[in-house]
DNA sequence: AATGAATGAGGGTTCATTCAT
DNA sequence: AATGAATGAACCCTCATTCAT
């Protein structure tokens, strides 16, 4: 699904026709933002996504009246890829654990850690397309992991939520650091690897989750 | 180690006295400018920092010459007290996995994540102060870290990189979302699970490391 | 006399037709900036007075090269309008100062104080047609003022200029305030009354205008 | 009364200080916006204000935080300024309408005109500061023109409204056209003389108020 | 001819940093 | 040493005007 089809079906618009350069513009747009942000942060100068995506600054204006609303057409770009993939994986790939894996590493390719936390709870709070998005990701993933709960291949007391935060911090930019995919795509693999069950405590290793469980316990406090 | 020392032993020094009351409004402006960072993030405004201290912005400048200068006193500051951690837990902490879970607990509790990316790759570049840290931690882990892969508690596979990274991305604050210690504990957890051996793919769960490592090189590419 | 009439005849111009539409489009866009001159100002963006009349902003554009321009066309518009109502009001009212009166409250029905200021001094400085029908205006009310004046009707102190800057000035409108017709008819009625001799002093009444003139001085030192 | 005192008494307030070269500037500041808010409207750029007063943009913003807070301050100057003038005329002048008159003329060179329309319907809408002064001005004024409605000085259908309205409107400087003074204080002198009683068709002139109450209806509907 | 889109210049406001008390 | 105040540079956003369909 694109995004334009997420927000709308275009026949039931009234604008005449989204002129065709005007549209190639909006694309840039969104394409650059989503770079920047990811290299900058969301506080990145929106000069500078207009100057990336070649254009004056006062055309992204024209597309989107402010940060706020760049800021969604990008997370919504981000969220129907991401979506398209989670239900893709959960179409063609037979084992649930192993489309998770396709899922988590999709994402990133998409860079969702840009938008990290905008995904979360419910995820664009002041919009509703990408608030369709999100529950389509939602309901994939919820799926997934209840498929691989009851199949025994994934600790019961994972949720949904530990699933997308730990997904979209460890794929996030490091500020000042360049930006690598490898270290996100290898770190999900290894907390992907801490789901699974037996958890490695039952193999016999040392110092088990229980034993953590107190130390956390404490820390909560 | 308090921060103090760590700059350098005050004997050496000129300054005949750093006044009572100035070394605690110094004291002040770094726990405030954490705190900040960790809340707001670290592009937040000095202002706002000052007046958390309790002091006028230009006191904070007296003591910091700039933005910069004062982000490295954090890191310092959070960084002595990880290196700290991390040299207690492995004083006090006989098996070594258990001492690395507790280290990283510590470091969260420490907002770790405030100054991520700054403890990456030498951590404060620019200050030697804090590179002696972080040489503090690195040391320390390693040798935790080989303990562990020669006892057969962790996989081979896994560098200091993976472990500091992954630590300082998942205790990172979500913009928007309000900080959770919680999550960033638990996430630690589950990922300090998948560091374990004997993996759990050998565990007899389907879906192993090197399924992904497949899926994963498609991605690097 | 129409504005098309007054700017030149037609037959003297090369263009061959000015379409039927694009005419209409012509009038619909004066007719709008004169309302949004009046109620947001001289000021007020174009876009607003685009939209207003129904039409694109480049179609603005194709009629009037700039603000100035449109400005100058609405100034027109109501100035022909102004002085056809002053010659009419000459010819059809048979005592001067009922006929002042009349010219007076037609003028700020045509929206007069939406162009205050661009009527005084020639009016149109950088227009010869505004500038023919100011001359109209100044014209017929410089007779009406006289015959006034010689019928003793009216004060010999008083000019045209006094009479067509109050009247532009009371029949503004006021920033903030939504405007109010009655309040400039009202006012315009109270400053007429005051034109009038015998001037009310030699009524009885203390207090004169000698004796501001007094204070005036004082203030104009 | 100064606005100082107007706001609030220093003693009352926390600040432990309004340092004197700040409360200097203060001043310059809301002088020089004053000037300029007659000049080019209240509409003029503030950096315009800022250079007028000799100080850099930044400074007018700490002191004052929008453009309706500037303005806010130079209202309140003003008021202050007009009430006081309203009260001595009051206390001074035995005769209430040249009390009246030495008001109104007062009024104009405070440049009561500057700030046109804030003073009308309660004035500072959202300063209760200024609305204090403004029912001062209200109140002085209603009582000189009662007084003079008693005796028998001023048309009884004459509200306070009409006159702060003409003022205020006869007092605004003319876009395009240089400020002058000069012919605020002519045409207002003229008004009130239209104020007057028996007003001037009584004395015998023809075309009095009745009959362009007439045509006055016919434009209201 | 008409229009949606593009754009550069300019104004409002914030903030890191410097100055003067 | 500590502070309130000052400042210029940078960013966001608007708008008059031009361009391309």
């Amino acid at each position: 699904m694109t995004p334009e089809e997420a927000v709308t079906t275009r026949a039931s618009r009234r604008s005449p026709r989204p002129r065709a350069d005007a549209a190639r513009n909006r694309d840039r747009i969104v394409a650059a933002a989503r770079d920047v942000f990811v290299e900058h942060g969301t506080e990145a100068p929106l000069d500078e996504i207009a100057k990336r995506a070649g254009i004056g600054n006062a055309t992204l204006y024209r597309h989107f009246a402010d940060r706020r609303s760049l800021l969604r057409a990008v997370v919504l770009l981000i969220m129907c890829r991401v979506a398209d993939h989670a239900e893709r994986a959960a179409a063609e790939t037979v084992d649930s654990l192993t489309a998770l894996r396709r899922f988590v590493h999709d994402a990133v390719d998409e860079r969702v850690g840009a938008v990290c936390g905008l995904l979360i709870d419910g995820g664009g709070q002041d919009s509703a397309e990408v608030a369709v998005q999100c529950r389509r990701v939602e309901a994939t993933c919820e799926t997934l992991m209840d498929r691989a709960r009851h199949a025994g291949q994934i600790r019961a007391d994972i949720g949904l939520r530990d699933l997308v935060i730990s997904m979209s911090q460890l794929a996030r930019p490091l500020p000042g650091i360049e930006y690598r995919d490898a270290d996100a795509h290898r770190h999900l693999d290894l907390l992907l690897d801490g789901l699974r069950v037996p958890a490695p405590a039952a193999c016999g290793a040392p110092g088990g989750a229980e034993e953590r469980s107190v130390t956390y316990t404490e820390h909560a406090a």
